[in-house]
DNA sequence: CAGGATCCGTTTCGATACTG
DNA sequence: CAGTATCGAAACGGATCCTG
């Protein structure tokens, strides 16, 4: 499956439209939060975990978020066969997103995670700070 | 078409879960900013309007949000041929969404619209609670 | 004419099996 | 472990048709 390029054409310059190319699809938020919330960073990591996402689309949609510039891949110098994937800062960027769409979530619907939820309504700015220390420091996954 | 069940399973409680089955796809997010930000109302306006949704994809689209609460429909009293789609509490509340959406397109990637960028920088409370007021005042379009 | 339904070819998805 | 290959199923998209 090659770097998908969408088929139907998208005017560009209206707001949202290039957020919606990168991330309207079923998976690439899934990936990102857990990224930026569970620490996770191999291949083997997000396969299985979660929503059980195949490995053809996971691969396809890694490749898809590097290209976008959102996420970097590279090998794991202690063990070769390893693909450890980051965030970039355009990523990282995008924690103000996840974070008010779980609180929408929590708002609305979901009922799980109530412990994340409250930790971010107390303190937005002090939880989206602590994120981008975790990456800062580079790689402490952080549970 | 009906109005569609995904086939994959999900498992619920995870933090966004909830959120990308809804809003997961390419289109579900834009109909909404076409309501929020441009005013739309009617199944002609985003037929017409931006990215040139398909009128099945368009009518599949506007069942599901109404399935999940997000929009509401209601027949033009003064036209009976119009269908006037309106946001619910629900579906207004993701407005920071979208502008946390909006901010991060702007960092890093489009470069159109640079007025609502400004706007919403300057002043993100205040941007929030003017889309919050046209929707109180029902249906002023607000260009 | 507005809102949508139907038809149909094309693209993408997703499960599983398989490879370097 | 990190992906490819394959293939049936689902979703997409364009065009057209239907209905009030």
């Amino acid at each position: 499956m090659p770097a998908r390029k969408p088929a139907y054409k998208r005017r560009s310059g209206c707001p949202l439209n290039a957020s919606v190319e990168m991330l309207g699809d079923r998976w690439s938020l899934l990936i990102i939060r857990d990224m930026m919330l569970l620490g996770y960073r191999t291949f083997k990591e997000f396969l299985n975990s979660h929503e059980r996402i195949a490995s053809n689309i996971l691969a396809d949609r890694l490749l898809r978020l590097e290209n976008y510039g959102i996420i970097a891949s590279a090998r794991d110098p202690s063990d070769g066969r390893k693909q450890i994937y980051s965030l970039t800062p355009k990523g990282l960027g995008l924690a103000p997103v996840l974070t008010e769409m779980v609180l929408w979530a929590a708002a609305y619907e979901d009922t799980g995670n109530q412990a994340l939820v409250r930790l971010i309504h107390k303190d937005k700015d002090g939880f989206l700070a602590q994120v981008r220390k975790r990456f800062a420091n580079r790689s402490s996954p952080g549970k």
